[in-house]
DNA sequence: ACTAGTGCGTTCTATTTTGGAACTATCTTT
DNA sequence: AAAGATAGTTCCAAAATAGAACGCACTAGT
């Protein structure tokens, strides 16, 4: 199994992580679900590389996790927005966070967390099965390879 | 944000990168929940250098998620097992399968896919409000700064 | 017209990580 | 005594990342 061909292998975890696996792509996934589109901003934010930023943003493209659209001619510039395809990442970065909030503490007091945008409440995310309303664990679930 | 004091970062995306965001990290997890125990088979499954597959289990080991356990001595000999924390995961792990089943599609025929133990049926999952039981998406939510 | 500023990259060198293969250490088996 | 098993470590080359400077195409200010 080699690094750059992981997109190749049966595994869908190692498809996944062929284009969400790199150093630094999910913190530019996380900016731009926060709203971030332009190039100098997250560069700012993330303290990433300009180099590396761009290199990432070029693979997300390519991968059809962002899309590409101008914002202005004279000069040209464009912002980098997620395809529904970049937004179907949500509940893997929703679990993630929801992960290292309750087992990878904050060393100082200051947090981020999940609320309702209706309501305003804390979130508490499960994972459940659609057809059957269970919720998921590594008990309940059998991987299996087919055809 | 440098990537070595991801720790200590305010936002749990980053916090949860700093541990299981490396190159090759999340595919020994994945060999984990598959029951892999032992050094020599992982690194024979995934084709990661033994240098740097001694280094990943050596920091999960350091932040929790798996414990090293001898089981047998002379020579001595440890195994690697998830703890409860590294079950955690598992959510991650099943969302992050979902999204690749879905959106980077293999090229071949073979996939693996996510079945029910109980029926053997494939499973659909969903990311609800355990609170209100509504769907989480990046609609309903709002990330926010708590003290 | 000249200068500075903005936005989005590219280029360059130095450092860090990873890849690949060989080697070590401790036992058990033949 | 020699070979095999298991879990690493060591060494050098190749690849990826960090950090700073530069390029380009404009706009705004003086």
């Amino acid at each position: 199994m080699k690094w750059n061909d992981l997109h190749k292998e049966a595994c869908p975890v190692a498809r996944g992580l062929s284009v969400i696996g790199d150093r630094w792509t999910m913190l530019v996934l996380r900016d731009c679900f926060l709203g971030i589109r332009r190039f100098e901003p997250m560069q700012e934010r993330l303290g990433i590389t300009r180099h590396v930023l761009a290199d990432r943003l070029r693979k997300l493209e390519a991968a059809g996790v962002l899309r590409r659209e101008a914002y202005q001619e004279r000069p040209l510039r464009h912002e980098y927005r997620l395809t529904d395809r970049g937004k179907a990442l949500y509940p893997v970065l929703v679990t993630l966070i929801d992960w290292a909030n309750t087992h990878v503490p904050p060393n100082g007091e200051a947090s981020v967390s999940l609320l309702s945008r209706k309501t305003g409440d804390p979130i508490a995310p499960v994972l459940i099965d659609r057809n059957t309303g269970e919720e998921i664990t590594h008990r309940t679930v059998n991987a299996s390879v087919s055809e």
